[in-house]
DNA sequence: GAGCACTGC
């Protein structure tokens, strides 16, 4: 059935009544994500102060769209309409329709395993596939059966007799999960299910869902023309700069958004096409370059949505962020050279991995969709149409590409003990979930029999961290640095907070001296940190205002070469984070200048991320064997000590540590006999 | 002596 949406209401009302779930495919622009919510607030959906929560893969969105709702339904945000995200709650009592992440909502199972409020779940852009919306969507399949089974509405055939046994699993696949049963007689009204997705694998999603009915909604794109080459490239960079010029020269008036991998790329195209440009009759030369990559500090970005100058074309060389993330008004050409740098993960080995890889066929609509947002537009793909055939239809499911470790540890916490026979849409692989159910026992997360350990694995999964990084926190009281540790930790947990630009790499390299520490990169980030917040306080005694010190600190980072959005992105995981652990009542503590207590203690809890360094200067990783070296953005690259610990192993043109810290070798054993005993 | 895409709790 395909409808457009501004007379299909009736229709989707009755079909959300008579579906508990259903698949709506809609491209983008068709408004799904806006008026379903409140078609089904109309419909009565919310009668009884139940709540429409729909999930988002990305903060921004979740953000936009509920300020965007809130003025359709001419409503203050966070009354009806609300938005949460993590260190944002813009909702109260009375909210109805909730936009939030995925990742939020899945948090929320923990304190509340039936997501009983909620009388529908939207699960928008399902076809993204990131990691939270496919665990999202198993944890909804489960909850949706056990509440069916304590359905208010139709209690005569299944009753529920007060205690709290489980579900017996008797009537084959449609039993409840036991983890999911009710206490003293709960009981709950039906949960209706919504997967939305922009592309063409409805099939995948309604065979996901028992054969789920699925809905088309017509979007509101304009025509784009895709033009291939005759013949492979073999520099797509090349072609990309040729391409560029060639628009410029030839057709008619628009900006044009190229697609590049890295910031790299970006660079070196953006100088080539300043160079050409140059050479070009004056009257041409009314070009302007800009560029966007997600590393990027702020304000830079923000030159992409300036209107370029009256009468000039704006070029943006852009990467993937440009794909979904962000929006770029005034797109008329897209340059698509068909490749992306993807990460990817080998549980045989536990090695990330960062590659360019050919992109999907989804991912290629997706690039030249942006084309036609405004008007009809053009896409250029640098590459024969024979090519286009034989990509993948789309994107291999991150969670079949990713560490599993928190998500293990998650799924434990909630009670889900069988992580091999959980109903995934796409099942991980088996090493995958063997390799983290090894690490979580390692890291003393799990018992040996799997189970979620008390209290550790349980004060582990409470924290939004990587598990090695709640591991430290924990352990952190002991070693009287526990102030220390939420500093790193809430660092490591945040892109990258140096920013280096190509062009004014030594520059940078200077001004970082001052916060750098031999011992290692962990002692570096807490020298940052400390200096920002000294540096706040200073500001604070001369000038109280808040914009001003917010002012002066972006300069300071400027100076610093500190991206501004990563610290203060730290800043807010390091106050969560902290609240989180006076909560569970352990002692925030600190070691002063007694930075030995620190590295010991990392020692204690990074001890799977230990490195030695072999005769030839280069390292082994302990933990797999794998040869690396120290990346060298490392502070300590050049000192190379014996023994190290480091944040993660990547292989980008060669594996490489990030983020390391001298130790001492002969700590390993005596701090983690459980593992090193045997070893050493 | 080389350089990490994107997103999330």
């Amino acid at each position: 059935m395909t409808l457009a949406i501004g007379d299909a209401e009736k229709r989707l009302v009755v079909e959300v009544r008579t579906h508990d779930t259903l698949i709506i495919v809609g491209e983008t622009g068709s408004g799904k994500t806006t008026q379903l919510p409140q078609f089904l607030f109309n419909g009565g959906f919310c009668d009884g102060g139940k709540v429409i929560g729909i999930t988002q893969p990305r903060r921004v969105a979740a953000v936009t769209v509920a300020k965007r709702v809130a003025e359709e339904c001419g409503v203050e945000l966070g009354q009806k309409v609300g938005y949460s995200i993590r260190f944002e709650d813009v909702t109260s009592r009375s909210t109805r329709i909730k936009y939030m992440t995925d990742g939020l909502l899945l948090r929320e199972a923990l304190l509340d395993p039936f997501l009983s409020r909620y009388s529908v779940i939207i699960v928008d852009e399902a076809h993204e596939r990131t990691v939270h919306t496919d665990v999202l969507l198993g944890l909804l399949k489960d909850v949706q059966r056990a509440r069916s089974k304590y359905n208010t509405t139709q209690n005569n055939s299944d009753k529920v007799n007060g205690n709290c046994s489980a579900i017996s699993g008797k009537e084959g696949i449609t039993h409840s999960p036991s983890y999911l049963k009710a206490c003293q007689g709960a009981k709950f009204f039906p949960l209706k299910l919504i997967i939305m997705s922009a592309s063409l694998d409805a099939r995948g999603f309604s065979a996901y869902f028992g054969g789920a009915r699925a809905v088309h909604i017509q979007g509101r794109q304009y025509p784009v023309d895709i033009l291939y080459t005759y013949d492979p490239v073999r520099d797509y960079l090349n072609a990309a700069l040729i391409t560029i010029l060639q628009i410029h020269l030839e057709e008619g008036p628009g900006d044009i958004l190229v697609f590049l991998t890295g910031q790299e790329e970006i660079e070196s195209v953006e100088r080539l096409v300043r160079e050409r440009i140059r050479h070009l009759p004056l009257s041409s030369q009314n070009v302007v370059t800009v560029s966007i990559y997600s590393s990027l500090p702020s304000e830079q970005q923000m030159k992409v949505f300036r209107p370029p100058p009256p009468g000039c074309r704006k070029v943006i060389l852009a990467t993937n962020i440009a794909e979904t993330s962000v929006t770029i008004p005034g797109i008329k050409y897209v340059i698509d050279p068909g490749v992306v740098k993807a990460r990817d993960y080998s549980a045989k080995t536990g090695l990330e991995s960062l590659v360019i890889v050919p992109t999907s066929k989804a991912q290629a609509l997706q690039r030249s969709g942006r084309a036609g947002r405004e008007g009809p537009g053009k896409c250029f793909r640098l590459y024969p149409e024979s090519v286009f055939f034989e990509l993948k239809d789309s994107t291999l499911p991150e969670i079949k590409r990713c560490n599993l470790s928190s998500i293990v540890l998650q799924l434990k916490a909630l009670g889900i003990d069988d992580i091999i026979g959980f109903d995934f849409m796409d099942k991980p692989d088996r090493d995958s979930i063997k390799k983290s159910l090894e690490q979580l026992i390692a890291l003393g997360a799990l018992t040996d029999e799997y189970k979620l350990s008390d209290p550790v694995g349980q004060q582990m999964s409470r924290l939004p961290l990587d598990p090695i990084h709640s591991k430290a926190i924990i352990l952190a009281t002991q070693y009287n640095c526990l102030e220390e540790m939420l500093i790193t930790v809430s660092m490591l947990s945040v892109e990258s907070i140096f920013y280096s630009p190509h062009d004014k790499l030594e520059e940078a390299k200077v001004a970082w001296k001052r916060f750098s520490c031999l011992e290692g990169d962990h002692i570096t980030l807490i020298n940052v940190y400390w200096a920002s917040v000294e540096f706040i306080e200073k500001n604070k005694i001369k000038d109280g205002r808040v914009k001003a010190i917010e002012g002066n600190l972006k300069k300071w980072c400027r100076e610093n070469f500190i991206n501004n959005r990563s610290l203060r992105h730290a800043q807010d995981v390091h106050s969560q984070i902290r609240g989180h652990v006076q909560q569970m009542g352990l002692t925030v503590n600190s070691c002063g200048d007694d930075m030995l207590q620190f590295r010991r203690c990392l020692a204690a809890s990074f001890f799977l991320n230990a490195a030695l360094k072999q005769p030839d200067g280069s390292y082994r990783a302990m933990e797999s064997g794998q040869r690396v070296q120290i990346h060298p953005s490392s502070m300590i690259s050049g000192t190379k000590p014996d023994c190290v610990i480091y944040n993660e192993l990547v292989q980008t043109s060669r594996p490489y540590l990030r983020y390391v810290t001298r130790i001492d070798p002969l700590w390993l054993p005596e701090l983690a006999p459980q593992y090193y005993a045997a070893q050493t």
